[in-house]
DNA sequence: TTGTACGCGTTATCAC
DNA sequence: GTGATAACGCGTACAA
């Protein structure tokens, strides 16, 4: 492995001085370099197989083409990890690295390891959550540029999924299917903390909204605030057993969808014949159900590029941004 | 926000040379430096809030601190993730940065993305794989330093689970609760390409020998290389509809295990009291079915740790490190 | 149109 | 024991 070629042995190559090879290589229009010297040097510089040292450029320009992306634990999340890869994907687009950090259950590391990246001069921090909540940050300087996804802070930009319109199409999916008795399980006053969750209030006004729309009430309802599969299983179960009479179920996330059908096919009942089931969050667990499930989508990877999109590109970012949740139709509702 | 503080700011302060703060700072042991200097230095470099910049310290050492984490898909893979986790936070606690990049579905990118962290002058290579396979790999230069992470390649040091062992005990596991009769959902010739998997041979191989050395022959198979649910379902009913006789299944991952419990709750067979049901992988999926899952853990979190650690410490890796697989007791075996 | 020289903040090599 | 000073590789003001 040999040395790594400079922008001196370029200039040496090419019988040129370093400023020529500087302002040719960065592309700078106008700056009055003749073609012909031009040529040289990029001649020069694919000869040596050079390519500029990010280091010593950042040391000069104070910029490092880098970005932060700090989260809670959207690594170790079923799917929220995909917002990764969209910041990702939208990074290298854009010729950035991204630098990842990530500060599981204990909020008291957030600080440190935010100041570990600036130490490192990342030139902007995005901010990534597992559940869209109010969260707590530490102070950032004035001019560093940050944007959340999937969280909400003070004055900072946010990126946040569009509840209230995927909780409206969700029962306007329903509707059009032509049910009229709708089951929902789910609702929680619990989640109407902003710390806990910031758009499932949100979820629940879309819903409510289409419903009163449609001039219906739920046919039965089962409450909770642990959205999972045994929420599910149990108010099923519960609704059954108090003889209500409904012919679609509305679930509050897939987790919980995966419990209803438990109970319903113990039930012998059968989807979507005989219940229809509609449901948030398209886990990868949606495709694994018998017949899978018709959700709408927390479009994550979406968000994860929209908010390194809004970071990297100069435009002023708005200060809250909803990226819409579609449907995505299986066969659970019919 | 005003300006950081640079070494020259603390060695004025402190009435020293940037010599003296430098050797001070970095607590070199070697040069007598007297303890009163040391102090002064200190203490003018708490008072000003110092802290070295890394930029320039790289650009002088040739070293950044920071390591790549290339991959496939981890980062949209159910519960591959974790391992990403895992190098993240042994990195971490190395002072170490990790840069994050992710070529999808598209292995020719690989190359561009590996001469894009080589360029950005990361201190060592790891590569994070889906599914334990082999891969083909860009030529790396000689010095530095790659571990790869669920993944086999010509002479780099790879870090595997101990699918042997795993099949094995799992097996066990079985025989351990007196069942005789098992049968076996999700064997297949095609998987034994090791460019598709490199692991599952031996996964097979140890369910086999721990079954040899029992003496006993599977009660019934249900071959497959899609490890999705519809196997689980489709194998399971077609063994039963062949009135093969078995008190237990073992599934080849946790997905086919989901679909065996849709088939034997269809019959109206009881996990895990009228069938016993043991898989591998633990995905989320596990820990929502009636009852959970006993599963052979794939240790994906600690791999990725330990990928970084062996990267980073200083011995010599070993060629192939076997990471054990737990078995995670559920409910599902009696 | 191109070249020279300096500075970015750090570490390392030598003097004193 | 401590202090000048030269790199590291790049960008750019200023000179030519």
């Amino acid at each position: 492995m040999k040395k790594r070629a400079t922008q001196a042995d370029v200039a040496r190559e090419a019988g040129l001085s370093v400023t020529t090879v500087s302002l040719v290589l960065n592309g700078r229009r106008n700056t009055r370099i003749s073609e012909e010297a031009a040529e040289r040097v990029r001649e020069a510089a694919e000869r040596l197989d050079y390519s500029p040292d990010p280091t010593a450029r950042s040391l000069r320009t104070g910029r490092t083409r880098s970005l932060a992306f700090v989260s809670d634990g959207v690594t170790v999340t079923r799917y929220a990890s995909a917002m990764i890869r969209g910041a990702l994907d939208a990074a290298e687009e854009r010729g950035y690295t991204v630098l990842m950090a990530e500060v599981g259950e204990r909020p008291e590391r957030l600080e440190k390891v935010v100041a570990s990246m600036l130490e490192r001069r990342v030139d902007g921090l995005l901010f990534g959550f597992m559940s869209a909540r109010k969260v707590g940050l530490p102070a950032l300087p004035r001019g560093k540029r940050t944007v959340l996804i999937n969280g909400v802070a003070d004055g900072l930009p946010a990126i946040l999924p569009a509840e209230q319109d995927a909780g409206e199409a969700a029962v306007n999916r329903l509707l059009a299917a032509g049910h009229r008795r709708i089951a929902f399980i789910g609702r929680s006053e619990r989640v109407l903390d902003p710390y806990l969750s910031a758009t499932i209030p949100q979820r629940y006004a879309g819903i409510d909204a289409a419903m009163a729309a449609a001039g219906l009430d739920f046919a039965a309802e089962a409450e909770g605030h642990e959205w999972e599969p045994e929420l599910g299983y149990r108010g099923t179960l519960r609704m059954l057993d108090d003889a209500a009479s409904f012919t679609a179920i509305l679930t509050a996330n897939d987790r919980v969808a995966f419990g209803a059908y438990q109970a319903l096919q113990e039930r012998g009942l059968r989807v979507p014949h005989d219940v229809a089931v509609m449901s948030f969050d398209d886990e990868q667990l949606a495709t694994y159900l018998h017949p899978p499930l018709t959700t709408m989508r927390l479009p994550y990877r979406e968000m994860g590029a929209l908010g390194a999109r809004m970071l990297l590109d100069e435009e002023a970012p708005a200060p809250a941004t909803l990226v819409p949740m579609p449907l995505v139709e299986r066969g659970s509702v019919a």
